[in-house]
DNA sequence: ATGAAAGCGCTAACAT
DNA sequence: ATGTTAGCGCTTTCAT
C-alpha cells in the first residue's frame, strides 16, 4: 500500500471530475440557484463517488454565517442538562441550526473560556444557563452582537433574554406547602456548591417564607461528592441523628431526597407522618420509589425548547424582540411524602 | 441610543488600535515567535480593551488545523455516556484539542448526518461509539484521514482503532458466575433496542455459555421508554407471573435491575436466596441501594481517557502508529443479589 | 443556467 | 523583533 497523502477533497475536484465549474458544483451541493436537472445530477454523482465532503470552515468564512448555536451548562452529569439539551435538539431539529455544547464545571473561570472558545467559532446565538456570569463573560456576550439567552433562572438580569423559572419562588411555595401541612422543625439538605445559585435561591426563598411564619431552618447538612443516593442516606441518618426532632426534610435535589426515603423506610419511620420529604427537580427516578418523593418540576425539556425557539426567531429576523424574560411555572407534586391539606 | 452596527471586530482593529502590525498582533495572541514584552502589552492591553475574540474560522482555514475533536454517542441520556465524555474532556484538557459532541439517538441514518456534519468542520480526529455504521459512514471515516477511535466495543473489526470491552465476553462471564453460584432457571430483561448492538452482544455472550452447560434462558422480557426504575419493577413483576419458577433475573442494565431489586424486596423475597440479581454497568447510583445490585463495571470513564490519548498521541505524531484494538477487563461485582462460591 | 473575480479574516513562509 | 505577501476553500456579486 502506497502511503497515500490524504489531501482532503475540495470543491475544484468536484468540479474537475464533474466538468462543471466550481462555483455550479457550489450550487448544487447547497440547493441555491437555478441549475440544470442533467448537471444536478452529474454533480452529485461526481461529489459522492469522490466522497467529497464540503469544508464548513471555508463555506462559514466566506458567507459569514455559521449554523452552530452555543450550548453552555455546568455538567452533564445532573440529569437536568441532558434533559435541556434534549428539549433544545429537538427544536433546532426544525431549523438548519445544530446545538454545540460547552460544559464549565459550575466554575466561572471555566465558564469565561469555554464561552470565548465557542464565541471565537462565531456561532449565530448562545443559550447558556444561569444569570450569575463574570464581567468579562458578561461583556463577550454583550458585545458579540448574537442572540443570547439565559436559562434555567429568572431571578435577576439577563444579559438579552431568559427563560427559566425562579427559585426563590420555587422554595417559597415548597415552604408553604410545608408549614400548610403541619410541619414546623424543619432541616435543608444540600450539596457544598457555594456556585450553584439556583439551589442557593431556592434555600432563600425557603428560609424567607419559613420567617414570615416565625419559623427557622432547625438543622442543615450539606454534602460533596460521591452517589448521591448513597449521600442522601448518609445526610439523613446524621442529621437525624444530630436534631432528633425534625419532622421535615427538603432536600436540594431528588437524588439525595430518595436516598433519604430509602434510608427512613428501612428504618420503618412514618413517612409523611413522622418525618415529611421533599425534593427538587422532578426526575424520572422518582416513579419506580417504594414511595413517591414529594418534588417540584424544574421544567426542563420546556426550557430547551423556548430558549431554542427564542434563537431560532431572532435568527431568522434579528429585527424580531421577543420578550425578555419568560418565567415558566413550576407545579409542586406532593407525591407520598408530603402530608396534604 | 444609535442602532450601532456590530460588525465584530478583526486583527486589524486590533492591529490600529495598537499601531502594531496583524501579524505581530496574531503572534502575540496566540503566544507564538518572538515579540518584545513591550509589544506583547500594548497588545494585550488593545485587544482587552477592545473585547476582541479571534475568528477561529479564518484561523482555521489559514492554518488548516482545527483543535476540535468529534465526538459521536448515541444519547446523553444514559449515564454511561457523559461518563465516557468526563473522561475524554479530562485527558484533552492536557492538550489544546476540544472535544465536541453529536448525539445520534441510536439512529444509523442519523449517524450519518451527524458525522457528515462534524466531519465538515474538519476536526483533529473521531471518536465514535460502536464498530457497527452504516457503508457510508464508514466510507466517510476512512476517507477523512485524520484519527478514528471507535469506542465501547471490541467485538468487531474497526476501521481505524478501538478502545471497549467485548460485550460477548461480559455476557459470558456473568452466565458463569450465575451457573457456578448455582442458578439454573434464569430469565433475561432488556431493552427493545434492536440498534443496541452491544446490550445485543451481551445477551448473545450470555445465552451462547449457558448453552455449553445445557441450559437456556427461560424467559425473557423487553422494554422501551419511560422511568427506567418503573420498568424494572413492572417487567420484573410481570415475568415473575409469567414463569414463577425463575431463580434468576439478568438485566441489560443497572437502572432496570434496580427496580427489580427493590420490587422483589417490597414482596419480600429473599435476594438472593430465592431469586438472584445481577445487572450491567456498574452505576453509581446502586450504592445508594437497600442492597448491593451484582454488575459489571463497563469502564466508562477509562474508555475514554484511552481514546483521547489516541487521538491527542496522534494528532501529535501522525506517525505514530498505536496497538490497533485496545480491550479492556470488565470487573464483575457480586454485590449482595449473586451469591458467591 | 453558468462562469469569473474578489475577498471573508486569518496564518505560513519569507523578508527585513 | 517585526513586517509583507500570498493564499486557505469556499460564497457573494456581477457578468454572460
Amino acid at each position: 500500500m502506497a502511503p497515500t497523502d490524504h489531501r482532503p477533497l475540495t470543491l475544484r475536484d468536484v468540479s474537475e471530475a464533474s466538468g462543471v465549474s466550481e462555483m455550479t458544483v457550489s450550487r448544487v451541493l447547497r440547493n441555491r440557484g437555478d441549475v440544470s436537472q442533467a448537471t444536478r445530477e452529474r454533480v452529485l454523482e461526481a461529489a459522492k463517488a469522490l466522497g467529497y465532503v464540503p469544508n464548513k470552515i471555508a463555506g462559514a468564512l466566506a458567507s459569514q454565517r455559521v449554523n452552530l448555536v452555543a450550548v453552555i451548562i455546568p455538567s452533564l452529569r445532573n440529569m437536568v442538562f441532558p434533559e435541556v439539551m434534549s428539549g433544545i435538539s429537538q427544536e433546532l431539529e426544525e431549523t438548519d441550526l445544530q446545538p454545540v455544547v460547552g460544559v464549565t464545571d459550575y466554575l466561572p473561570e471555566k465558564e469565561e473560556r469555554v464561552l470565548y472558545e465557542m464565541l471565537s467559532w462565531r456561532p449565530s446565538g448562545v443559550i447558556i444557563a444561569g444569570l450569575e456570569h463574570s464581567d468579562a463573560s458578561r461583556a463577550m456576550l454583550k458585545a458579540s452582537g448574537i442572540p443570547v439567552v439565559e436559562i434555567m433562572d429568572t431571578d435577576g438580569t439577563p444579559v438579552d433574554a431568559a427563560v427559566g423559572i425562579s427559585h426563590r419562588r420555587a422554595g417559597r411555595e415548597m415552604a408553604r406547602a410545608i408549614i400548610r401541612a403541619g410541619y414546623t422543625q424543619i432541616g435543608f439538605l444540600g450539596t457544598k456548591m457555594p456556585l450553584d445559585h439556583r439551589a442557593r435561591k431556592r434555600f432563600e426563598g425557603f428560609t424567607e417564607h419559613l420567617a414570615k411564619h416565625g419559623i427557622e431552618v432547625a438543622d442543615q447538612e450539606f454534602y460533596s461528592g460521591g452517589s448521591a443516593l448513597a449521600k442522601g442516606r448518609e445526610m439523613t441518618r446524621t442529621i437525624l441523628e444530630r436534631t432528633p426532632e425534625l419532622d421535615f426534610l427538603y432536600y436540594s435535589n431528588d437524588m439525595i431526597g430518595a436516598g433519604g426515603l430509602l434510608h427512613l423506610l428501612d428504618l420503618g419511620v412514618d413517612v409523611p407522618g413522622q418525618v415529611g420529604l421533599a425534593g427538587f427537580n422532578g426526575v424520572e427516578l422518582l416513579d419506580g420509589l417504594p414511595r413517591k418523593l414529594a418534588t417540584m418540576d424544574a421544567c426542563r425539556a420546556e426550557i430547551g425548547r423556548k430558549a431554542a425557539q427564542i434563537i431560532a426567531a431572532r435568527v431568522a429576523d434579528p429585527a424580531s424582540a421577543a420578550e425578555k424574560v419568560i418565567e415558566l411555572t413550576p407545579t409542586i407534586s406532593y407525591g407520598e411524602t408530603l402530608k396534604r391539606r
